[in-house]
DNA sequence: ATAACTCCGTTCGGGTAAGC
DNA sequence: GCTTACCCGAACGGAGTTAT
């Protein structure tokens, strides 16, 4: 684990990630709550096979800002390297924004993935860690500790050390998952699905009808009640105006004003039943194709109306 | 504290099936 | 054949999640 504070060796190491295809990128930030946070550290894995961290490089760009951008030139804005993060969206902040390049987000592409095939109480790394790749005992008490002290503490480096990691394997493992879920729909085995479908449409069912229940009792009780929370529940609500006005007054209002109001309204069939006959009205069509799903209830008997024999 | 993003609950419109 | 009930998708806005 080459922790390297030398602003030198900094630069050399981020020359020679310039000819890597993927890096798994962690960054650590000091006074993250302030309005000024500082980029501390960032650490970078080249190799995702290392389960040690042995390959990780820490990189101390906390008193070397132009170092900072020299990676976001070099690495980040460069489409030719992957670049993986969890979370992507915060570290981005300090690293090129939106002028970054060939960034993947492990927490978007978990965020893809249903909830059956990755059972999971939140999307955290660490729980993604420990859930989907066995790594035991990740430990990120580190993670809100001071980032901007010197020096920083072995526990504070074997955690930075540790991310990228963790990110490497969780990467690999939401990948695998995501090739399960997206099957070529040419390709599909509408007898299984159907199948499948069928074997757990009961319980589906009760699952999700109690739960609705349970939902609309806890809240009708908490109402009645006048509990804004429970022991498993808060209850937020909130006020909502919806302004409204005649629509001939609207009209009228918007001809003695001058007011362009040129843009198409949706003739419901309320309206349209209201109006009549709409001749002369410049009517403009809109059709739309949805597609839906009816199920059948039997499997269908042979065809006897169809087939003369 | 922040920002981006998705989730969740709600409402509305339109379409289909059930029921008479 | 007509009305009613229900379901689905779209749209909207607030809530929640994630990193340090």
């Amino acid at each position: 684990m080459p922790y390297i504070t030398n602003p030198n060796d900094i630069s050399s190491q981020i020359a020679a990630y310039t000819q890597a295809k993927t890096l798994w990128v962690d960054t650590e930030v000091a006074d993250y709550k302030t309005k000024k946070p500082r980029l501390s550290l960032i650490q970078v894995l080249d190799e995702s096979t290392d389960l040690s961290g042995d390959r990780v490089f820490i990189l101390d760009v906390l008193e070397y800002p132009d170092i900072a951008d020299i990676f976001i030139e070099k690495i980040m804005l460069n489409p030719a390297i992957e670049k993986v993060f969890h979370n992507s969206s915060f570290d981005l902040k300090f690293l090129g924004k939106t002028k970054a390049k060939n960034v993947i987000c492990t927490l978007e592409i978990a965020k893809k993935i249903p909830y059956y095939l990755l059972p999971v109480p939140n999307l955290q790394l660490k729980t993604l860690a420990e859930n989907l790749c066995y790594f035991p005992n990740v430990d990120k008490t580190q993670s809100q500790s001071d980032w901007g002290q010197r020096p920083l503490t072995k526990s504070q480096l074997h955690y930075a050390k540790m991310d990228p990691v963790y990110l490497a394997h969780v990467h690999h493992r939401l990948l695998q998952l995501t090739q399960l879920i997206n099957p070529n729909p040419s390709d599909e085995d509408l007898t299984a699905l159907g199948q499948r479908y069928r074997e757990i449409e009961h319980d589906w069912k009760s699952l999700d009808t109690e739960i609705n229940h349970i939902k609309d009792r806890i809240k009708a009780a908490m109402q009645a009640q006048n509990l804004a929370e429970s022991d498993y529940f808060k209850l937020s609500s909130y006020e909502k105006t919806t302004k409204k006005v005649s629509f001939d007054e609207l009209a009228k209002f918007a001809q003695q004003r001058g007011i362009n109001l040129d843009f198409p309204i949706t003739l419901t069939q309320n309206l349209q039943k209201q109006l009549g006959l709409t001749d002369g009205l410049p009517i403009q069509e809109e059709k739309s194709i949805n597609s839906r799903l009816n199920f059948k209830e039997k499997e269908q008997d042979e065809a006897d109306d169809d087939i003369p024999f």
